[in-house]
DNA sequence: TTGACAACCAAACACATGTTTGATACAAAC
DNA sequence: GTTTGTATCAAACATGTGTTTGGTTGTCAA
């Protein structure tokens, strides 16, 4: 019985799968074949039989996973932006937050989406120039576009890429770096609590610590 | 001559330079020892002999290169803290992100410093309870004790972690993913744009986006 | 000079790894 | 029924990998 009448889930789907996880998990040169095709509980020369060899298997991973689920994401904060009128900088922030600490994805899909995307910037490979030409430039674009016309009048294009970058830096960090900030907070990371993240992201982000006025030293 | 008469660079310390390089560019499993010793100039054999096998090397990578040159940069924040008066939150901000952005290290040091700890965070190994122990914790718990008695007076603990985190989120995804970065604003990093970073990164923590009273959507 | 010891080396070892091969099973087309 | 093409498999292959071995060199104390 090669294909399962039930097509629930194929073998290639498996592979995919199985691959993301591991790869998300240990990296792509800790990870083995046969460990993934273990996984995925098919032959070992499967992978080499439906992706040609393991790098590209890599590689599909990201063309048939990563970037659906960016888009997911964005499709989840366009919809949040457009059901506001999008016309003040917290509902922009706070719709970014939520796309990406409470958005559509599972608890899992959130982690395995960051560290396969801090991997790639660790040490980048073909996948990374992908990321960027599919999601993450035009991503980046169409935020700096929407908070363009809301910010003061002579702001350099640098100063609102680099108020952009920060957002991202700490949606992206509260996401990947569950160890340490569970060791600095004392906290899980439930409902809860990721409704307290994305408040404290758009807090921070529009009025910093939140103090005005202190004596300058 | 086993020894060379200028202890300039005994092979130890060229292994541990050479391991550090590698290791943070690629990765544990991505070095291979030949790979190493090949760069130090030296025997397949002196890693095992040296350091026993490659997974103690990593570790002592951490003990003899991270942890240090992690004081020297706690020290020069302190430092920095000490020569002003330490009273308002930005000049604290201000030291912390001239530490890690600007301080004692040298580019390469600063990066290799930020990707060994990014890739442990990914996957944690025996060395990220070293860092926790000896550095992280110790460091977090120094900046929340400067910075508590600056905060509001009914701030929560977990308010102030959440604020301290968010610093060091943007001074670590500012050094580490460089390649956004310039892919975003077009700087490279040179002396002038890493100064408007650390601007930036004051000014943001202290007023976020720097609006106020913007209509409410 | 001798003996002990640490540092270093080339070579080998044992095993893991990505990939290929040749065979088999099955479904659909003719 | 035969053929064709796809999917799967066990086994083998070639190479890469961490580690060990046995021996050599140079240093220093006795």
């Amino acid at each position: 019985m090669p294909t399962q009448s039930k097509k629930n889930q194929i073998p290639k789907d498996r592979i995919l799968n199985e691959a993301e996880i591991l790869f998300a998990e240990k990296g792509f040169h800790a990870v083995t074949v046969r460990e993934i095709t273990r996984s995925a509980k098919c032959n070992l020369a499967a992978v080499n039989y439906h992706f040609g060899n393991k790098e590209n298997l890599y590689l599909e991973v990201f063309r048939e996973r990563w970037i659906p689920r960016a888009r997911r994401v964005r499709e989840d904060f366009q919809k949040t932006v457009s059901t506001g009128n999008g016309q003040n900088i917290s509902e922009i922030v706070h719709a970014l937050a939520l796309a990406f600490i409470q958005g559509p994805l599972t608890d899992e899909e959130r982690l395995r989406h960051a560290q396969l995307m801090i991997r790639e910037m660790a040490m980048p490979t073909a996948a990374l120039d992908l990321l960027f030409e599919e999601v993450i430039e035009p991503f980046f674009g169409e935020v700096a576009g929407r908070l363009h016309p809301l910010m003061e009048e002579g702001m350099k294009r640098e100063s609102l890429m680099l108020n952009i970058i920060s957002v991202f830096s700490m949606v992206i960090y509260f996401n990947f770096a569950r160890l340490p900030v569970r060791r600095a907070t004392g906290q899980e990371y439930d409902e809860t609590f990721k409704e307290r993240l994305v408040d404290h992201i758009v807090k921070f982000s529009v009025t910093g610590f939140g103090l005005n006025g202190e004596a300058k030293g």
